[in-house]
DNA sequence: TGCGTCAATACGAGGA
DNA sequence: TCCTCGTATTGACGCA
């Protein structure tokens, strides 16, 4: 419960400058979205109204959920560059839990499907949302990865100088796993690099 | 036109 | 201090 008044997001008085002039600030988009974050803003502001105020939810998952309400309806703020970025919220342990358990049950939510979790949980319909999308993205470069890697032990058999070579790979494969764009990229130069 | 997805990337938080 | 991981943002594209 002490979680409820953490502190998660820090901002600047440029940030807070940028908010009130921001359209001069960061020209066409900023107005966007500065749109979206009020947007997103108000969305979590009324769940927060509806669902913490009282904390009437019971037990372990008042617990684990409440963490969510403070860090996610933070407030946007402004990168010294001007631009507005959400401040990360964290997800608590059961609030990941139960979106693991969906995910694997179903891979993509209906809009309906989506709203009932999103209240269950206490996040956002977007949080929801982008939760989805990351982790099909996640488990599809995931199994692109594992299948890369396989592929290329498998090639490299027989081979002692491949055998260096793929060790190298796979080394270079579990370093790199969630770094696809580091080994994406040996596409062009890759026979440079092995 | 609005909303959804994917893919890539930015960036914050926490651990080593 | 750097690295890793998780969440948010962005842009391109498809669909109704």
């Amino acid at each position: 419960m002490s979680d409820l008044v953490k502190p998660l997001t820090s901002f600047l008085i440029e940030d807070i400058l940028s908010v009130r002039d921001g359209a001069r600030f960061n020209g066409k988009c900023c107005s966007q979205k500065m749109e979206r974050c009020l947007q997103w803003k108000e969305e979590s502001e009324n769940q927060r109204e509806e669902l913490c105020p009282g904390e009437t939810v019971t037990g372990v998952e008042t617990d684990s959920l409440d963490t969510s309400c403070p860090s996610t309806s933070e407030s946007c703020t402004f990168s010294s560059s001007g631009k507005q970025r959400r401040s990360r919220a964290a997800f608590t342990h059961l609030q990941v839990l139960e979106l693991e358990k969906k995910f694997n049950q179903q891979k993509y939510l209906s809009a309906p499907e989506r709203a009932h979790l999103a209240s269950t949980l206490r996040l956002t319909e977007t949080q929801v949302k982008i939760w989805f999308q990351n982790r099909r993205y996640k488990t599809k470069r995931k199994q692109q990865m594992s299948e890369f890697c396989k592929d290329v032990e498998k090639s490299s058999d027989g081979l002692r100088e491949d055998l260096v070579r793929s060790s190298l790979i796979s080394s270079f494969c579990r370093a790199y796993q969630y770094r696809p764009y580091l080994w994406d990229y040996s596409g062009p130069w890759g026979p440079t690099l092995w």
